[in-house]
DNA sequence: GGAATTAGCGGACCGACAGTCCGTTTATCT
DNA sequence: AGATAAACGGACTGTCGGTCCGCTAATTCC
């Protein structure tokens, strides 16, 4: 039997122009501003096709941030060292953190929105159990001690567009990621906790 | 002269409605469906006297949050050690953000509103302001090595509704703030950190 | 107490937006 | 070319935040 079927040509055309223009008005105006009309409207399609290609607001905009991040997932999960198996973790985990950094000094203003659009439910986004996933069995291999599962999350709490449009300066630009980088560090090497038999 | 206006008797009965509707409303429904519409109802008035007394959602999600973190904020710029002046730093930070803790693990779904009202300028409200002030001040006083005003902001970062639900466990109820008080004290007591002379 | 003043009230109204629906178009296959 | 169904597009709907203005009633003044 045939297999899935091959997107069709017009289709596949719109989804590009649909993700070019999101990515362009993101950017120009601010997060918010940037209504599905005018998204459809800057890529020459009629607003129902935004919707069946990108099901709602927070499909297109998780659409956007898995385009830019699906290369540092793929380098993660399968890559090679530093970023992939086999390095030790506190090298994975800087590897990481300078990729993802990287991602979000790029992307703050899509960041934000994704972040509106995903309002409550963001621990549950795909993109977002994978790398809380990657974070945690990091801190976990590296601090047995530790509870990983929370520091994974307060990590990622970080990754915040405006903290990143607050952090970064023009002469500085990776200035945002050498934050993230020490409080990594700083968390990674304080003194061993005693934590009471966990629950 | 007669100094400054006395709030109407009427005016007086309905914003502490509208308060009382708008906390039954958010703790009972989500975060968001609640409307503005509904909160009106439900304090049984009309709409615009909610936003005659609040000005927009965001004012009266923020009403609602600095009605319950006011004696907080006192006790942190006036009271009695360890909250007030003249404890050292650590305990300072330690009561402060038990403090904070408990106010968050109490009102996890009124976070998540007020998040989602103040969407991107979340750092420049008032009480965001404040208490990033007071806990950049106590990590600069005990560690000048670290970049306290980042770190102020990842602290801050942590105090998410749905990271506090999250977290917080039936049997454990305190368990939220644990954490934060695990996090802070290992960014505090991390290894010095030589830093290249700032910018 | 009664009239004058004015803060406050309330709900109709507006513009914007996310998401739906369905008649029409068009890519693809044979 | 003709058949088929995937894809299109934009009119339409329901909801919501916020505004406006004619009316109500608390307060003040005499």
């Amino acid at each position: 039997m045939a297999g899935q079927h091959q997107e069709r040509a017009d289709a596949a055309r719109n989804r590009h122009a649909v993700l070019r223009a999101a990515e362009r008005l993101v950017a120009e105006h601010g997060s918010d501003h940037v209504s599905l009309d005018r998204v459809a409207a800057a890529a020459g399609v009629g607003k129902g096709t935004v919707f069946r290609r990108f099901g709602s607001r927070t499909g297109l905009m998780r659409a956007l941030l898995e385009e830019r991040s699906l290369a540092l997932r793929e380098a993660v999960a399968g890559g090679r060292p530093p970023l992939g198996p086999g390095a030790p973790a506190r090298e994975r985990l800087t590897a990481f953190l300078d990729g993802l950094g990287e991602i979000a000094e790029g992307n703050a203003a899509l960041l934000t929105a994704h972040e509106q659009a995903c309002a409550d439910d963001k621990y549950t986004e795909p993109s977002y159990l994978f790398w809380h996933r990657h974070i945690a069995s990091l801190v976990a291999e590296e601090r047995a001690d530790l509870d990983a599962d929370f520091l994974a999350h307060a990590l990622l709490a970080l990754f915040d567009g405006e903290l990143v449009r607050r952090t970064t300066r023009p002469d500085d630009p990776r200035r945002f990621t050498r934050s993230i980088q020490e409080t990594a560090t700083a968390l990674l090497t304080a003194p061993p906790v005693s934590r009471p038999p966990a629950r």
